[in-house]
DNA sequence: TGAAAATAGTTGCATAACTAACTATATGCC
DNA sequence: GGCATATAGTTAGTTATGCAACTATTTTCA
């Protein structure tokens, strides 16, 4: 419930200023903004997500105007992932909000507590994927 | 990552038990072993969603006649969800495999850890709707 | 070198989420 | 009584997820 809450508030707040991306969308671009023109399969891997999300974050990314997909030169089976000019310039606004909504949850939390919450998030991810080829 | 790692953690450990149910039909049963026959409203209510999510899961669930609608005989607009005796005996075996999900999940994780962690999930989840209507 | 296996990405199908608009019934109040 | 409003539930459209099957390349190695 939390967490839902959180991605509702998130999407709102995008919303209020007017920004048409969803949540899964902003998780993309926030990783080309750290690092342009990765491969599909490299934003599989950053996400957290499967490949035919990815496929289809990227076709509707790519309707958006937001992103291109540019063939590898060195290998013909990757598409490259490069922001537009707008892709660009959206990510000072969407990490102001991201910011923003993550102060109105996190009111009244501690950082200690916020680092239990990391630790303890980790172990359960280590958990369930150690081993795992995924 | 981690949330989503358990969510499909669980679904495989259902999937291997020979059990056709999603996580999220699980969690509308779920309230209904706890209390049967509850309206479409109610169980909005209690799992968090909103009612179009649950009018389709409740199709999906009447389709593998694991529910039944029963119009309320006191509000001709309720639909009152009420399990099926087949519903009824899945709760042993869910209930179990859910728990040996957690069990999975939260190895090497102390009583404490986990007290912190709802703690800060129900502040976070109060400072995002305390004054909201949803 | 050439066939088998691995890798990158797409497509189809089922389920589920959110929003907005809709129907039907019930309640409140003049 | 009857109209406005609130409540319960459904439907339609878009986006997203998971799985399985598929195509097209590249790599491996006998």
């Amino acid at each position: 419930m939390a967490s839902t809450a959180v991605a509702r508030r998130l999407q709102k707040n995008f919303r209020q200023a007017g920004l048409e991306i969803t949540i899964e969308q902003w998780s993309v671009l926030y990783h080309l903004w750290k690092e342009d023109c990765l491969s599909q399969q490299e934003l599989c891997n950053r996400t957290f997500r499967d490949k035919p999300s990815i496929t289809r974050l990227i076709d509707n990314l790519e309707k958006q105007k937001l992103v291109k997909r540019v063939a590898s030169k060195t290998d013909r089976r990757i598409n490259l992932v490069c922001l537009s000019q707008a892709a660009v310039e959206l990510q000072d606004l969407t990490i102001l909000i991201a910011n923003q909504t993550m102060d109105e949850a996190l009111e009244g939390i501690s950082r200690e507590e916020i680092n239990v919450v990391k630790s303890v998030f980790q172990r359960v991810y280590d958990n369930l994927t150690v081993g795992m080829l995924v």
